[in-house]
RNA sequence: GGCCCCAUCGUCUAGUGGACUAGGACACCACCCUCUCAAGGUGGCGGCACGGGUUCGAAUCCCGUUGGGGCUGCCA
């Protein structure tokens, strides 16, 4: 009897996948993994003139990203809503000829002027009896039936709407289209979902879409209206105002698992005292019934966080391999063939601890691929400003011509003419890492250095030295 | 305005009437470690919105106030 249970994820595709649509995606994909259910994923393109497919693609690619796609037996879809036009519209007709729903002439300019003759907003009813039929520029009007409406929140619990706070809402347009209201229970019904899962925006939705339900014979399914995501403002999260495309942080270098674990923690939180954790425990561990009823701020500085512990996580093969997109590709700040792969795995190590996003990376080991470095003007003048900067400078790099080149060897010579001249290493180094790294702050400095070899250093140290008089 | 939802450190949360001197994480501060910067370690700062109840006992239950949010489209 135990029906499979069917869980759903309808987006629109109409600008970059947003944030709070990858969290919605993600609790439903997990109910689905832990109840053996279905996610169906569902795509509303529906004649919005702000549909586009390259959104489509963007959406298929970032739910792929998160790890959820047709790999999984679990996944189905996408469907595309607009496939299914016909089946609105029969809908449609259906509650037409029920008489659940009427047709209404009045345009929004009438509709506005009889509400503010009257002084009550919204549309007053006023078709409802007057037994038009079908005709252009006539929109389908639901009929809503006195009393009221309770909807069974699964984290809300029950919430009670009185009908007579809620219009008689459109059902098709006067063009004829199906609006969102009954597309989306429509697509719903025909798809067996069970459990609709979505964000709180959506919950004064619930009592009309459950009548739809009703009125079209069938059981309502099970709702759950999650708190959204807000700024810090508190206010929803935007695509306009606010960065929430999930392609943009990936593109900063986001690990997937570092997004999915950060997204699972805003609202809810896996038992335990750790929130990082992995996500076969938050599979294990979700429960709808435990999640927030207060919206969360989505932040991007906690995200970094997180997504730096998981990057100081990974084996140091998989992090060189997570890096490569950054080093590789055209904005590298070198030449292609500059780029030395076996280099950057010596010192891959070392930058792991360092950078929060992969796009870090390169700046850190530039350095190692340019010709040159690219000189921090201001680190330089501080570098160089003590009156033993250059002095000493000449003495590390007499030091340098003859000693073994390797990190210990450098690190002995360049002590020895600290202790000549009673300076500590961390004061004495930054003249040295300013001429060869260009900067004041990296990596530590004498595994790098051998890396560059001799001659490279040298010169970089001559370079200095000649700019600094 | 109307309808609905919500309220624990700055932020994300743990907490489901006694184990709460309210726990953890991010951020921030200090110290330790240290070749810079990180990482790591130790410690610190900081909260139950307010007012009434109920109860032997309330962060937890009830009511009110205040504050915040969502919706209020022939968008989705």
């Amino acid at each position: 009897m135990a029906q499979t249970p069917r869980y759903r994820f309808a987006p629109s595709p109409t600008g970059y996948f947003h944030v709070g649509g990858a969290r919605t995606a993600l609790y439903n994909w997990i109910l689905a993994l832990q109840n053996n259910g279905v996610f169906v994923l569902r795509i509303e393109d529906t004649d919005d003139s702000r549909n586009n497919p390259q959104w489509t693609k963007g959406i298929l690619e970032a739910l792929a990203w998160l790890g959820i796609d047709s790999s999984d037996s679990h996944f189905e879809g996408p469907i595309f809503q607009s496939a299914n036009a016909a089946l609105h519209v029969a809908a449609a007709e259906k509650l037409f000829a029920q008489g659940v729903a009427y047709y209404c002439d009045l345009s929004t300019e009438d509709i506005q002027k009889r509400a503010k003759d009257s002084g009550k907003q919204g549309y007053d009813g006023h078709s409802r009896d007057r037994g038009l039929g079908p005709g252009k520029g006539r929109v389908l009007r639901f009929r809503v039936p006195p009393g009221s409406t309770i909807v069974q929140d699964e984290v809300r619990g029950s919430v009670e709407f009185d009908n007579s706070t809620i219009e008689d809402f459109v059902l098709l347009r006067g063009n004829g289209s199906p609006v969102f209201l009954l597309a989306n229970v429509v697509d719903d019904i025909t798809q067996g979902i069970t459990h609709v899962v979505r964000a709180e925006e959506h919950l004064p939705n619930a009592p009309k879409q459950q009548m739809i339900w009703q009125a079209l014979g069938h059981q309502p399914p099970s709702w759950a209206h999650v708190p959204v995501l807000v700024n810090e403002q508190r206010k929803k999260l935007s695509k306009r105002r606010d960065k929430v495309a999930v392609e943009q942080y990936r593109e900063e270098g986001i690990l997937a698992a570092a997004m999915k674990n950060y997204l699972m923690t805003l609202g809810w939180a896996p038992t335990g005292d750790t929130e990082i954790v992995p996500f076969e425990k938050i599979t294990a561990d979700f429960k709808l019934g435990s999640v927030n009823h207060s919206p969360a701020f989505f932040d991007i500085v906690k995200l970094q966080s997180f997504n730096a512990d998981y990057i100081r996580a990974m084996p140091v093969g998989e992090f060189i391999r997570a890096c490569e997109p950054w080093l590789t590709r055209e904005k590298a700040p070198w030449q292609a063939h500059d780029y030395d792969a076996k280099v950057f795995a010596e010192i891959a190590p070392l930058v792991q601890t360092r950078v929060q996003l992969l796009q870090d990376v390169p700046s850190m080991v530039d350095f190692l691929f340019c010709d040159l470095p690219i000189i921090d003007a201001d680190a330089f003048t501080k570098a160089f400003a003590p009156e033993w900067a250059s002095l000493t400078l000449i003495e590390i790099r007499e030091g340098f011509t003859t000693c073994e080149f390797t990190p210990d060897a450098l690190k002995a010579v360049v002590e020895a003419v600290g202790e000549k001249h009673s300076l500590k290493l961390g004061k004495l180094q930054a003249p040295l890492r300013v001429a060869v790294t260009g900067r004041s702050v990296g990596p530590p400095l004498f595994e790098p250095i051998a890396l560059l070899g001799r001659d490279a250093t040298l010169r970089r140290i001559d370079i200095a030295l000649a700019k600094k008089v």
